[in-house]
RNA sequence: GCCCGGGUGGCGGAAUGGCAGACGCGGAGGUCUCAAAAACCUUUGGGGCGACCCGUGUGGGUUCGACUCCCACCCCGGGCACCA
């Protein structure tokens, strides 16, 4: 009997991942003849050292990724870096550096550190955004892109981030704030590019139900985000100036009429103003018409008509609102009189057209018909400035029900309500359509659609709330976009064999030097005419780079293409995806948009990227709070590697609790678990008859007899565990997995414990079920602990090839069912007491085995039935005699 | 306001409608030791000497039986939000 050493992680894990490495052990073909699964993290942006994030994450897939390969699949597991963005821009002019260099010697850290993890990744199929290499196709995609008119150079009110410097996208607004820095977003009237995913919007909704593997609220979140709404568009006739209005209701419109018999009638070129709504039901009930501050052309519109000035001075005081006041929801409203009025179009009615600050310019048409008894908004701006609030749908509770039941005429002009009803109600005062129901999708909302459209002033419309996607930067370390402006043919694509447009190396950031400045850079000549043109100085949003790095992978070195479709038809859509959930709408839907694009231009052939989604908690401090470095409770994933091994830091984070959960970090489970892989060490020795003469049998507890008895509890266990571990592997609880083999180690030390002298002989010195029971320890610990895995397979049980290229162990379900089984009996619901029978008995035996067990309990009752259910209890329904 | 999650011991967390609290942390007691660490053993939801009683956010319901299903409510977390 050699003795047996201790279980020291540092000596073996450098030494294993350096054979790994040596062996190209997690190297995978493209044309394997194994089942293919692809899985994949979210690629990690370069920002430092790595952190429990990133150890949470990457755990679970090197976890799922090694299972994978162990269940028979070639498993793709690649590894690469989401390299351009502002930080590294950012530390490079703090320092005085390049963002080149900042980045590349992050990412080597970062590198290094996922290798000390022990993380399973095709090194060869690493892919760095900020490579050339990769960024050409890129610009590639975006050339194809706008080729197929998914590409608009626009000019609109963008948010600009003051502190970043750039414009951003929708997405990344938080609360009216940067989602990096949080700085207050401004709005500014620019010109910048958009890639066109609205066109996209309602296949990126309805998609949504094909991704049963997603958990359900990033679905939910992302149809927020797309915000289908069903209504119609609805033509409202403008009043020209000149022809006025006949009678005067309100002091507003006395002005108005004042102001045109003052002033010069201009010629009105807008004949219509159209709006959206979901509400044509109420169309009855519309007593003004609204235009957002920034309506196109409002101005012009209000020319001569006598309240310009109120006007400006409600555009200027609207557009002085912050984005975050902005974003903080319910603000009192604001408006004022254009002096102007529509027509309409169900009952000819003329209506005032006022200017509020609670229209959105950017949604639906940025005008809205106002239908203050039936919209909380409308309802609180006409209380506010005295306009009419004409009643058109009723609750049949309401007490004016009665009175305008089936009135078709308008009678009461106006109501004193405590607010708007926005539910369902019959529609009164509403000509033909009185008595119907009104509401969203009703009767009434389809009759007069129907109406509308039968006269030319309305159609059904739907609209989202998704915007394009504004991917322009005016920042350097990006993929500049292949574009040229030419003073004669005007902005045309870089050609395609020009590419990559190379983003200059020598540019001083501190100086203040941007692309825009940068000479060498912006100079060039117009691919069409030959003319001296510019460049396009803005560079790509970097989330078009995370949008199609997943593709990229199934084919790095690809010179010709940015993959071959064929291998990315291959190896995609990808089988199991795993990131954080602070990305369910921006990266995730970028990249479905990516992937449906990509299949339309022929290069793939599914319509989703992630067929299965893992979106892992956060990773909290033991309190439960956001670990910060201003709150100074970051952990460091390599203090702990140095102190414990990573085994132990991986065991640790997989035993928190279940992925999807958030995880409080206690440092007390790096000592559970180090115990634990230290006793399963020893167990695994001890099994097969390595024990040293440290290792402790408490021959004073070991029975005499029951030997053969606990052998066959532990062949019971073993086969157990296997099961319930497969299972819970299968559904990536890998806490409770962690328990099961807790559970069979510890079955495993007690029979060692408890087994006469003389069966030990015949255990230690390899007996078939001792190294059974320590082989499959070994080989269900392998995905989760690689590195005390491999050292005992190859070492304790001597075997030539890696765990890793093991099966997964089998089991046999029969076998993991017990002889016996104990069975609790109730009354009414109640445990009485016990019973044990045999695994197999019948129905009614276990049945009568119950009733006399209990029989003292139903003294003087009636026994109403009784419920057996094997394996698990019956219950005695009683009651009294 | 609308839409998703989630409330279980001192703590992290287990439980296809079937004995609530697996596994682990922490606590208590013990073995070994001159002592300590390590390791190992016993014990540990609350109450009661005890037979027993009470316990999964609250209140109802369905069921032989509910942490689990249904209804209402409270609290916590997240998303959207003046989106017509």
């Amino acid at each position: 009997m050699c003795s047996m050493a201790e279980y020291n992680p540092h000596e073996i894990e450098p030494r294993l991942q350096q054979a790994w490495q040596a062996a190209d052990a997690y190297k995978v073909p493209n044309d394997g003849d194994r089942p293919r699964k692809y899985v994949l993290e979210m690629f990690p942006y370069p920002s430092g050292d790595i952190h429990m994030g990133h150890v949470s994450n990457y755990t679970y897939g090197d976890v799922i990724a090694r299972y994978s390969t162990m269940r028979g699949f070639d498993v793709l597991h690649p590894m690469g870096w989401d390299a351009f963005g502002l930080p590294a821009e950012n530390a490079a002019i703090k320092r005085n550096s390049h963002p080149a260099k900042w980045t590349y010697e992050n990412i080597a850290t970062q590198q290094a550190s996922f290798q000390r993890m022990g993380f399973s990744y095709d090194w060869d199929r690493k892919v760095v955004a900020c490579d050339p290499e990769y960024y050409r196709w890129g610009q590639w995609l975006f050339l194809k892109f706008w080729e197929r008119g998914l590409v608009e150079r626009k000019n609109s009110p963008v948010n600009w981030c003051p502190d970043c410097k750039t414009v951003l996208a929708n997405e990344q607004v938080e609360e009216g704030t940067c989602w990096r820095c949080h700085s207050e977003v401004e709005k500014r009237d620019l010109t910048q590019w958009y890639f066109k995913i609205t066109d996209y919007a309602q296949e990126l909704l309805d998609d949504l139900d094909q991704l049963d593997g997603w958990p359900e609220r990033v679905k939910q979140q992302q149809a927020n985000w797309i915000g289908r709404s069903e209504g119609a568009e609805v033509e409202f006739e403008v009043v020209p100036l000149n022809r006025g209005r006949v009678s005067v209701q309100s002091d507003n419109e006395l002005q108005a009429v004042e102001a045109i018999e003052q002033k010069p009638v201009p010629c009105s070129t807008t004949e219509y103003i159209t709006v959206f709504t979901t509400r044509a039901d109420t169309l009855f009930g519309c007593s003004f018409f609204l235009l957002a501050p920034e309506y196109p052309g409002l101005m012009e519109f209000v020319e001569g008509a006598g309240h310009e000035d109120e006007v400006r001075a409600l555009v200027e005081a609207a557009s002085k609102v912050s984005a975050v006041e902005r974003a903080q929801g319910e603000r009192e409203k604001h408006g004022v009189f254009t002096g102007r009025y529509v027509i309409n179009p169900i009952n000819g009615e003329q209506v005032p057209v006022w200017v509020a600050d609670y229209v959105v310019a950017d949604y639906g048409t940025g005008a809205v018909m106002a239908v203050p008894c039936g919209d909380q908004r409308d309802f609180e701006f006409a209380r506010k400035y005295d306009l009419p609030i004409p009643p058109i749908i009723l609750e049949d509770d309401d007490p004016l029900f009665a009175q305008l039941n089936g009135v078709k005429e308008r009678q009461v002009t106006s109501v004193d309500w405590e607010a708007a009803l926005e539910a369902e109600g019959t529609l009164v005062q509403s000509g033909e359509y009185t008595g119907m129901r009104g509401g969203k999708g009703s009767e009434g909302e389809a009759a007069i659609v129907a109406a509308l459209e039968a006269a030319g002033t309305g159609r059904r419309k739907v609209e989202f709330r998704l915007r394009d996607w504004l991917i322009s930067r005016q920042r350097y370390w990006g993929n500049p976009i292949p574009a040229i402006h030419c003073e004669h043919c005007g902005v045309v694509p870089v050609p395609e064999e020009d590419l990559p447009v190379l983003l200059p190396e020598d540019i001083d950031l501190a100086a203040g030097e941007t692309l825009a400045t940068h000479e060498a850079f912006a100079q060039c000549t117009c691919p069409k005419c030959g003319a001296p043109a510019r460049r396009e100085t803005d560079t790509m949003d970097t989330f078009t780079c995370s949008s199609w790095y997943y593709m990229r992978y199934t084919d790095p070195h690809n010179s010709e293409a940015p993959f071959a479709t064929e291998a990315a038809n291959a190896w995609l859509p990808v089988d199991q995806y795993i990131g954080g959930i602070e990305h369910a709408i921006l990266h995730l839907l970028y990249s479905r948009f990516f992937t449906k694009v990509c299949r339309d231009m022929g290069l793939l052939n599914f319509d989703e990227p992630f067929t299965n989604l893992l979106c892992q908690g956060m990773v909290l401090d033991a309190h439960g709070e956001v670990m910060s470095k201003s709150k100074g409770n970051v952990v460091s994933p390599e203090d702990m590697i140095d102190q414990y091994g990573a085994d132990v830091v991986r065991a640790a984070m997989l035993f928190l609790g279940p992925p999807e959960k958030e995880k409080l970090w206690n440092e007390d489970g790096l000592g559970a678990l180090d115990r634990f892989l230290r006793r399963a060490w020893r167990v695994v020795h001890d099994l097969v008859g390595k024990a040293g003469e440290d290792t402790l049998y408490d021959e004073a507890a070991a029975g005499k007899e029951g030997a053969h008895a606990n052998a066959m509890e532990m062949k019971r266990e073993r086969h157990r565990v296997a099961q319930k571990v497969t299972a819970d592997f299968d559904r990536y609880n890998f806490n409770t997995a962690l328990a099961a083999i807790m559970e069979l180690v510890n079955a495993a030390s007690t029979f060692l414990r408890l087994k006469p002298a003389d069966h030990r002989v015949n255990c230690s010195t390899g007996g078939p079920l001792c190294r059974d029971v320590a082989e499959t320890i070994v080989l269900l610990l392998a995905p989760i602990a690689p590195h005390w895995a491999e050292e005992l397979w190859q070492g304790t049980l001597e075997h030539e090839d890696s765990v890793h290229k093991q099966p997964w162990p089998t089991f046999d379900p029969e076998l993991a069912k017990a002889d016996e089984v104990e069975l609790a009996v109730q009354i009414n619901g109640k445990v009485r007491t016990k019973i044990v029978v045999a695994a197999d008995a019948a129905e009614d035996d276990i049945r009568a085995t119950a009733l006399a067990a209990v029989e003292a309990d139903l003294a003087g009752k009636d026994v109403v039935k009784s419920i057996v259910i094997p394996s698990r209890l019956v219950n005695v329904v009683v009651r009294p005699s």
